[in-house]
DNA sequence: TCAGTTTCCCAAAGCGGTTTTGGTTAGGCT
DNA sequence: AGCCTAACCAAAACCGCTTTGGGAAACTGA
């Protein structure tokens, strides 16, 4: 059923029926319900493809998700972002398209999808400290919304980030005021630039203690079970080893909890940990009650709001850039204590 | 840049160049090779939106992507399924749509991606024991491809399924084959066919060798880590408790691991563990060496084996339904090993 | 009453490609 | 030479919608 026939089941033209049912003014009230009624009842919706040749508006946002060949990880938090900002697109009438490329071919794929004219904007995911994509996709004259900041950019661009360097400056100065002084730090690989803030946020509140960083309680690598093992085993080998932990993701934070409960000592009691919680759906915290004490920001959220972003940014590209910093909530678990005296 | 202007530049009409570009034979091979010097010199890539409204062809994918209001688990393997599935679109020049919905809209979902002609077709996902999508897809004409199959489904189909059973089938027995009796079952919920046919491989195994199965030790949940950290400790409080599990996924298994490890006994020496993996690209097995014995199947296969198997449909509709079934390996990691005598 | 507005609707022209149809030219055959 | 067939190219129709430019009827106001 397409808008001709339709039309002529009404006895009007196409143009009255189009009218009619996308709310212009020129048309009979009447005349309106009665074509939206018969709309209902045939079941008609107005093609899609001939929608966007037409308006040319593309209707349709783009989600470039680069894929390295060898086996690297792919963005654990991507599902859930995805999750968060289709529900936006949906209620928008937008649609989201998803390109898998190779990394390397990350830029060819934007610049394909805006000659093509497949989508009215991007979101760019995974903003790394140096960050090519943000003077190549304002060079392209492609919409975006970066989910994540970098650092000395110039150029201006849209961004939704979380505030990482006061999330982890406040998880640090929580540790410090239960008594920790020793506090391992197993971050994410600080080629991403939320990594690298965090480990600032760090910092600046140990310095603000008068406290020097010790680089043998620092590990930035893939957040990953397995690595926050090792970190947090390594550091527990130590001479000097520290009562808690700040951990960059869930799964980094579960490593430590089996480097700490692997040498039975208690989580909580004899060792600290923090994490930074994205409320992943698959990696929730806890049911009811958190068993990490942690600083969370739903990655959910992001994707709603960064999608948002985006939407009114197409909707008025020449608006001056956008921000968004959302602050992230310490949440109290059963995974941090006050320092053990006898330790 | 468009077609009429490229043809303006080399004087040609507009239909010779769309046919030299689109490998049509009537057209001369020098001129040809002129037009196509010309469409890359001038960066020309026709638009998405004129060639699906010419062709008919939506030359788009969809994935649906439901969503339960309350926090329910969105599925842990999709981002790996689509990286993999989204490779061979990008590879076929087809777009992957994703559409997150409310878990009620689902089937309004594809009802309206088929009317508004916005796809070719569809791969479902997280195929149920009670399976209603496949008699609505079928009914509204939408080619489709399931990944999973369902039970007791007259209405035939396409999919891709690992072979669950067996793999359960030889996981059990293998811990059979080392000794164990005692064999404790984590598995997901029923409501999914495949966790419902790795039952049936659990029980199988237990039946050929005249083991009667404990319903003390089977569990069927949703597959986080701390549930079946749970279900583990649960099951290691009985009187007679498993010396072995089986675990649903990577996340059930380190659930079993920290309640293995956290009452002093050691994983692959006291207890042993296998567990299903699905290679997800966050959740690595360990890195060279397995760290978990494993049921192995990648879903990102799946996913690229899914995809084409759509395309195939796509284009040959009325060709007989196509099935894979793919067969796991079983991988030996460092989490099993011969029922300890002493104990 | 009559010109000037509104109101409501329609015909037709795009949007940017593909595809059908048809026409011209060069070469091959008798 | 005359005819036929490839080979090549162009014109035009079409995909299904939106949008522009009228245009007739009804409604104003003087």
């Amino acid at each position: 059923m397409n808008l001709k026939e339709l039309s002529l089941k009404l006895g009007l033209s196409p143009t009255t029926v189009s009218r009619a049912l996308n709310g212009y003014p020129e048309v009979n009230d009447v005349t309106r319900d009665r074509v939206v009624a018969a709309a209902k009842r045939f079941n008609y919706r107005p093609n899609t493809r001939a929608i966007r040749l037409a308006t040319g508006r593309a209707m349709a946002v783009g989600h470039v998700f680069p894929v390295a060949t060898k086996n690297e990880i792919m963005n654990p938090i991507f599902a859930d972002f995805i999750a968060g900002a289709g529900e936006v697109y949906a209620q928008n009438g937008y649609d989201m398209l998803m390109s898998v490329v190779a990394d390397e071919a990350e830029e060819a794929a934007y610049r394909d999808l805006k000659s093509r004219g497949a989508v009215d904007g991007v979101i760019i995911h995974g903003v790394r400290t140096i960050e090519p994509r943000i003077a190549v996709l304002n060079s392209i004259g492609l919409p975006f919304v970066a989910h994540g900041r970098t650092t000395g950019e110039d150029d201006p661009y849209n961004w939704v980030d979380v505030n990482n360097r006061r999330a982890f400056l406040r998880a640090t100065e929580f540790l410090l005021d239960l008594g920790h002084r020793r506090i391992g730090f197993v971050n994410g690989t600080e080629r991403m630039n939320f990594a690298f803030r965090r480990r600032t946020g760090y910092l600046d509140a140990l310095a603000a203690r008068g406290l020097q960083a010790d680089t043998q309680l620092m590990v930035s690598e893939d957040m990953t079970e397995l690595s926050g093992y090792r970190a947090a085993s390594r550091m527990l080998e130590l001479p000097d080893a520290p009562t808690a932990f700040l951990a960059a993701s869930m799964l980094s934070g579960m490593g430590a909890r089996r480097a700490i409960e692997g040498r039975g000592l208690k989580m909580g009691r004899d060792v600290s940990v923090i994490i930074f919680d994205d409320e992943l759906s698959y990696l929730r915290n806890g049911e009811d009650l958190p068993i990490f004490t942690a600083t969370r920001s739903s990655v959910r959220d992001a994707g709603r709001i960064a999608a948002q972003m985006l939407l009114d940014v197409i909707a008025d590209p020449s608006s001056p850039p956008r921000h968004r910093l959302l602050e992230a909530d310490l949440i109290l678990g059963q995974s941090t204590g006050p320092v053990l005296r006898s330790a």
